[in-house]
DNA sequence: TATGAATGAGTCTTCATTCAT
DNA sequence: CATGAATGAAGACTCATTCAT
C-alpha cells in the first residue's frame, strides 16, 4: 500500500506542478496581452500543452483568471487587519508600517498579478467587478475602522471617513501602479522608500510643519 | 450659390448633429457595459442608426471609443495648470483648489465618460494605454514641477517627488471613481466638499497636528 | 409610401426567399447526413452562404432542424381529423382512404424530410423526443378513438384498441419509409397502390376469408 | 504446462467477463443517453474502468455499439425461419405464433437493446445503416417468402408481397416500441397478450366480419 | 494488463466590418 | 447619404483516441 501510496502522493504532486506551470504561463500571457486580447491559444504556446490538456486543469479562459486573482487577493489580505491599539501592542505607525510593507511586498514579488490586478482586472463581466468591489470594500471597511479609531484617541484630525479612505486607498493603487506595473520588469525596487513615502504621504501630507 | 453654401452649411449641421448622437449613444453603452461587451449593435439600437451607417461617421468601434476619451482628457487639462509662485499671484492653495475644482467638476459633469476613463478604459490595447499614460504623464510631471516648487519656496516638506506625485495622483482617481461612477447616477454630489477632502488630505495629512 | 411599400414588401420576399434557400439546403443536408454527421459547415456549402449568414436567419442547428420538422408534422396533420360517423357523412373506408392518402401523399411530396423524420428525427435530445412523442400520441389517440367508434357501430371486431393503435402507426411508418427513404430518390411511386395495401391490410388483414 | 495452462484459462475468463461488465455498462449508457449523447467517460464511470483500459477491450466507441447491436440481431434471427408448410408440420398459425412470440420474447428480455435497436441504432453511420437494411431485409424476405407460400396454398388473400411485408414489420417494431421503450422500464408485459394482438391484426385486421 | 494524462481535430457561435442597393 | 444583408476571421470548448508509466 506504501508504494501506492507513494505513487498516489508523485502524481498528485506532478499534477499540482503541470497545473503550476498553466498557471505561470496564463499570468504571463494575461499579464502582458490582457484578459481579452489574450487567447487560450496564447496559454498553450506559452505552457506549451495542447488544447485539450488546459480543460483538464481549468474549466474555461475566465476560471484560470479568477483562480489568477483569488490568490493574490488572499496574500494581500494575509496580514491585513485591524490596527491593535490596546495598550502594550505596538505602536500604531508601526503596526502600519508592517501593513503597508506587506502589501507591496507581495506586490512586488508578484508583479505580472499586480498589473493584471491593476489593469487588466476591471470590465471583465459583472460577477467579476463584484468580487473585486468586495476585496477594495474590506479594504476600505478597515481603513475607515482604523480612521475613526485614530479620531477616537486623537491621533488623527476629524476627517470625512468615507472620502479619506478612498484617497488612502488610491494613493497606495497608484504608487503600486506606476512603480510595478509601468516600470518594465527588471527594475529594482526600493521596497523601504515605497513604504515610507506612502506612509508619510498619507499620514503627513505635502505641507512643512 | 449661397442658396448652396446654405444647404451645405445646413448639410454639415446635421452631420455632426448626428455624429454627436452616435457619441452620446456609445457613451451610455460603453460606461454602462465596457469597451468589450459593448457591440456595435448595442450603440446603434441606442442610437438608433443603421449598421452602415455608423461607419460613414466613425472608422470602427476602436476610433469612437478613442474619440469619445479624448474629449474628456482635452476638458480635464483645459484649466490644469503651473501653479504661478510669482509675487501678486493668487496664493497657491487657492490656485490648487480651483485646479482640483475643476478636474472634479468636469469629471462630474460627464459621469459616464469618467466611468469610462476610470474603469473601461484599461487594458483595451497597447496604442490606448499609451496614450492614456501620455495624459497621466503630462499630469504627474506638472504634480512633480509643482512639488519642486513648493519645496523650493519652502511650502512643501522633502519629498521624493516621483513617488508622492503618484501618491497625489492616486488620491484624487480613487476619490473620483468611488464618488461618482461607484455611486448610482443619481446621487448628488457636494463638490466643495470633495475638492477641500482631497486638498486637505494631500496637503496635510490624517495626523492630528 | 407606396414606394417604400414596394421596396419592403421586395425585402420581405427576398428575405424568405433566402430563408428558404437555407432550409433546402439543410433538408437536403440533414437528409443526406443526419442530423449528427451534419455540420453547419456542410449546410453553408450547400447553400451557397457564408458562416455569419447563417445565423441571419436560424439561431442554431438545433432550431432549423426544429422547424424543418415541424413544418412536415403540421402539414402532416392538416387533414388527418376524426373519422365522421353521423348519418349523411361519407362511408368511414372513404373518410380514411382520404386521410392516409393525404399523409402518404404529403410523405411523398417531402420524401427529404420524410427521411429525416422517420430515420434522424430520433435521439437528438429529450426535447425533441417529447416534441415527436407528443405528434405521435396525437396520431395514436386519433387511432384509437377511431377504433373505438368503429367497435361501438359494429365496424370492427374487438381490439385491444392501444395496441392496436400502435400496429396500426407501425404498418404505415414502415410502408412509408421503406417506399420513400430505401428506394433511391428517383423511384416513381403509385400513391393509389400504396394507399390501398395499406389501408386493406389494416382492415382486412392477411388472411383469405 | 498444465498449470499454466491453467492460468491462462482463468486469464481468458477474466478477460471475458471484464468485456461482458463494460458492455453491460454500455447498453445502460447507449440505451439511455442515446449513442450521440453518450460519451466514452459515460460507460467508463458505469462499467468502473479507466481510460485506457476500454480501448484494451474494443477498438471504439462505435465498435462496441456495434457488437452490443450484433448480439441482439443474432438472437432475434435464432428462431426466425421459413413456415413449413409440408403435411405433417404444425399448423401455420402455431408456426408463426412460435416466431413472433420469440421475437418479442427476446426483446422483453432486452429491453435496453430494443431500446437501442428501435431507438438509437438510426443514423450513426451508413455502414452502420447497410447493417440494419440486412438485418430487416433478411426477415423481409422471410415474410415475403412466407406471402407467397401462403397464396400459394390459398390461405392468404391476394396482396402486394413486398409492400404488405412492410406492414407485418411495422406493425411489430412499433408495437415492440411502445410497449417495451416508451413505457418505463418497471411496467410487466403480457407476452401472450402481446403475440396473440400482433397476430390477429396481422391476420384479420380490423374488419368485424 | 491497467491506468489516466495528454492530445488535437472538429464544431459551434459571435461580431466587427464591408458593400450592393 | 442611409441601409442592413452578407461576410469570414477568430475564438472557446468537447471528446474520441493514444501512449508513457
Amino acid at each position: 500500500m506504501t508504494k501506492i501510496d507513494g505513487r498516489v502522493v508523485r502524481a498528485e504532486r506532478k499534477r499540482r506542478e503541470r497545473r503550476e506551470k498553466v498557471l505561470q504561463a496564463a499570468t504571463k500571457v494575461f499579464s502582458e496581452k490582457g484578459y481579452h486580447a489574450s487567447s487560450i491559444a496564447d496559454i498553450l504556446e506559452v505552457a506549451g500543452i495542447a488544447r485539450g490538456t488546459f480543460y483538464l486543469y481549468f474549466e474555461s479562459k475566465r476560471a484560470i483568471f479568477d483562480e489568477l486573482l483569488d490568490k493574490l487577493l488572499a496574500h494581500l489580505m494575509e496580514k491585513v487587519c485591524k490596527v491593535d491599539v490596546t495598550p502594550g501592542a505596538l505602536a500604531p505607525r508601526a503596526q502600519l508600517s508592517a501593513i503597508v510593507r506587506h502589501v507591496l511586498a507581495t506586490l512586488v514579488d508578484n508583479r505580472e498579478l499586480t498589473r493584471i490586478l491593476l489593469r487588466e482586472a476591471i470590465g471583465i463581466d459583472a460577477e467579476f467587478d463584484a468580487k473585486l468591489k468586495e476585496f477594495y470594500d474590506r479594504v476600505l471597511g478597515l481603513l475607515m475602522s482604523a480612521l475613526q479609531t485614530g479620531q477616537e484617541i486623537g491621533l488623527v484630525r476629524p476627517v470625512d471617513e468615507h472620502l479619506t479612505a478612498y484617497c488612502i486607498l488610491g494613493s497606495v493603487k497608484e504608487l503600486a501602479d506606476h512603480t510595478l506595473v509601468q516600470a518594465g520588469g527588471a527594475t529594482s525596487i526600493d521596497l523601504d522608500l515605497l513604504t515610507e513615502t506612502a506612509l508619510e504621504f498619507n499620514l503627513n501630507g505635502l505641507l512643512q510643519r
